[in-house]
DNA sequence: TGTACATCAGTGAACGCGCGTTCACTGATGTAC
DNA sequence: TGTACATCAGTGAACGCGCGTTCACTGATGTAC
């Protein structure tokens, strides 16, 4: 039955976004009556605090299962850009869910910090096996690190128990956030008139990003 | 009054969002009756369609500002990294109003492309400037371009009279996703616990990001 | 200078709508003796 | 095997709320003669 309630969720997301979720339609599109959703969400955030743990779960799995098929670093890496954005293309109202601006009066509970990291945690392994496999070669301009950025990357990479020299990982999270800015420019519309199919451009991106942070 | 309409308009965006912008509660913090809204704009939507405007215009023109003070390239090209970064810290919902997911329901009029083509086309600019002008090296990993998206590169400097080697090009294009997927993930909170505040990070990825594209 | 008229910003009531959430309830199913 | 009771999924009415948009209107201001 949660699960029911879940998937009309997700099927009205698709319809009226996130602020449009309303319980009341979903109990309609259920033949209940509204107050019986209250049985499974003790309220509207609630459900959405699901959805959003479900879709962070979600592409997060998928580019650990891309990844895990792979026995290379630079396959690893394009099966795991690939995946999330097929993931995104196949699901754009869950991901702009998690990815695009934030719902206005929701905020988001801890239990989906977890859940959020296992895209970052995928992509960041990959670079690490890469960089300890002997995969990568020093890329990039020398630029000096401030002593707050050194602080934040070392904190990072004790929290992501990633161990990777401070450059290449502040290059990661470079290029991860071109992974998401790519696929959300091409979802939300920023791509027409230009690179729309992004088929292409987005497979020009990963190459160009892998050889951006040394992999090869 | 227009002007006036506007302004609350943008102070109930910060507080709701897009989604939640009211002409009720607009009209009411006029102090005027709902129905009087109507003799400025016609319907809610256009109401969000000036603001879109609007808020791609501000973007845009302090992105043109920002290159004008400048004579050098790499000047030109942090300053406006920078300009667009501050100005989507400034007004951040009146950003996420453009560059955050779909508002649903709404789909963007003509009008709204000239507009955001101005923050893109100053960043092209700046690029063509660097490379007429002498200051851009061959960078990146030479990739071969499928004929579909050589075509869309074309067709892309056709319309904004740009003229770049195609792959520098794509590498500007990916810059300008880097740039607004930085902004947007500083905003919407995907940094926190990690380049969270993320000035510095933002610093060396301008950095980072010159270099990827040849620009020094 | 004075009158008649047009313009137009804003009013107020009403339309039909959907929302989240509460609350006392029904009635079927399962459990214990 | 039969009865008494507890559990629990779902009901239906109601609460108070806000929304976009329409419509006939008032009353002040400006304009023309």
């Amino acid at each position: 039955m949660v699960q029911s309630i879940k998937k009309v969720a997700r099927s009205q997301l698709a319809e009226v976004g996130a602020n449009g979720l309303s319980l009341r339609a979903v109990s309609r599109e259920l033949g209940m009556v509204s107050s019986a959703i209250y049985r499974y969400f003790p309220s509207r955030d609630e459900l959405l605090t699901a959805l959003i743990v479900d879709a962070y779960d979600a592409v997060g799995a998928a580019a650990e299962r891309a990844a895990a098929k792979e026995v290379v670093a630079i396959q690893q890496w394009r099966a795991i850009w690939r995946a999330v954005r097929i993931w995104a293309r196949k699901h754009p109202h869950e991901y702009a869910l998690i990815y695009g601006s934030p719902v206005p009066g929701y905020s988001a509970p801890q239990d989906t910090i977890t859940p959020a990291g296992r895209v970052i945690l995928a992509l960041l392994r990959t670079i690490s096996f890469g960089w300890h496999g002997g995969a990568m070669r020093p890329a990039g301009k020398r630029v000096a690190q401030s002593d707050a950025l050194r602080a934040q990357v070392v904190a990072a990479m004790t929290v992501t128990g990633v161990e990777l020299p401070e450059d290449v990982f502040v290059r990661a999270v470079i290029a991860l956030t071109q992974l998401f800015g790519a696929v959300s420019f091409e979802l939300f519309g920023q791509y027409v008139g230009s690179m729309d199919p992004a088929d292409e451009f987005f497979e020009f991106t990963v190459e160009q990003m892998a050889d951006f942070i040394g992999l090869s």
